[in-house]
DNA sequence: GATTGACGGTACGGTACCGTACTGTATTCG
DNA sequence: CGAATACAGTACGGTACCGTACCGTCAATC
């Protein structure tokens, strides 16, 4: 991708990734695929079924990305969505917003079979793997930012590990969503938010 | 399945069935699907090629199994090994063994390909999932059995959520070798092994 | 009113794949 | 020694899918 994003023109060189917002049908396409891709998988993901998906012709879709892998990652970058989490003075109310908003994301209808879909294309094709980590970073730099800031008021210690506080914060949910295929309940929060606390070396507040 | 670690517990498959050595041509089949798998991905799984990988001819793959789905689930059916760990006197040394055979587990060659695709193909099939989940529940089990003894010797308080704590051990590690494709070293693994200690209220030994 | 462009609809070529059927052959078993 | 079995090799029918090409229509624009 080498575009601004919103730039409704499609460089052809690199295969087109997003409609803008000025292209209704192009997100309509998208949420086709989304629910294509939800109830089905990528055994059913076919050009002729999205067609009929979206109630659109194929020449709309061939129109608009080059092929279907182009496809993919047009989903991945609509995905990339970054949910700012405001300065609240205190770690534990920025991590508790920061949770919801996860709970929010992973309980989505859908949410569980197309990232399944999705780590697997990624996990063979670099280009979709390379779409794939920019979505996880775009989550992870606002959970950093909250620990940073918990870092510089003392809250708690410096010299954890970035990378392994990603995957242990995100981790149990991914795997309660993705892998077992459960919701991610009030009470899994909680209980993940508290054992996450404690590793930290934050006193739980009672 | 829930409830608190200092309940005993029945495993309602611990008499899971082994398939025997009796067909080596069998496992070598399967172990080319392991390797197709593993580069590839589910796009390159075909009967023509798996036949070529293994130096078979497709009579012998449909001679064993009646079509796709059913290598998928000896596949599955195949990883459902357990590794014991015996009763240490301690948690920490069991703890530490079994990180070892995770990491093990995990950094096993193609382990991450296959992974994200048979994840995949549970998120949309009920019956790879059941086997998926059968899986799942052979690992989680020497862990719950290690955390058992040591709920038993006052090492660990009671009352966590055992699915939680499931989730919250082993989706660091799955977080980071499929969703991220990075190797599970050993410095992700003293990380996890250190706040998860943490978590549980127990002194992390230095 | 002519031009332009996006669209739905459809047909098509080419290919890939699944699962079956049928060879001939080597090995093993009765 | 003869029968049964497992196998490699291969050809095949049927189907599904991808991506392209072409057509007529409709709405906006000039």
């Amino acid at each position: 991708m080498t575009g601004p994003v919103g730039n409704k023109f499609v460089d052809p060189n690199s295969g087109g990734v997003e409609p803008g917002n000025d292209d209704p049908g192009g997100v309509a396409i998208l949420d086709a695929a989304m629910r294509l891709l939800a109830d089905g998988g990528l055994t059913a993901f076919t050009t002729d079924r999205l067609a009929a998906e979206a109630s659109v012709s194929k020449s709309s879709i061939y129109r608009r990305w080059p092929d279907k892998k182009a496809i993919f990652l047009a989903l991945m970058h609509q995905w990339a969505s970054r949910a700012e989490v405001e300065d609240h003075g205190a770690l534990v109310p920025e991590l508790d917003q920061w949770f919801a908003d996860r709970q929010r994301v992973y309980n989505e209808s859908g949410f569980r079979q197309v990232a399944a879909s999705l780590v697997e294309l990624s996990a063979h094709d670099p280009e979709i793997g390379e779409a794939l980590g920019r979505y996880r970073r775009s989550t992870w730099n606002t959970l950093r930012e909250i620990l940073n800031r918990a870092v510089d008021r003392g809250e708690i210690a410096d010299g954890f590990d970035v990378d392994h506080l990603e995957q242990f914060l995100l981790g149990p949910m991914y795997y309660r969503t993705v892998l077992e295929g459960l919701e991610v309940d009030d009470a899994s929060v909680a209980a993940f938010r508290n054992l996450s606390l404690t590793a930290l070396g934050v006193e739980v507040p009672s």
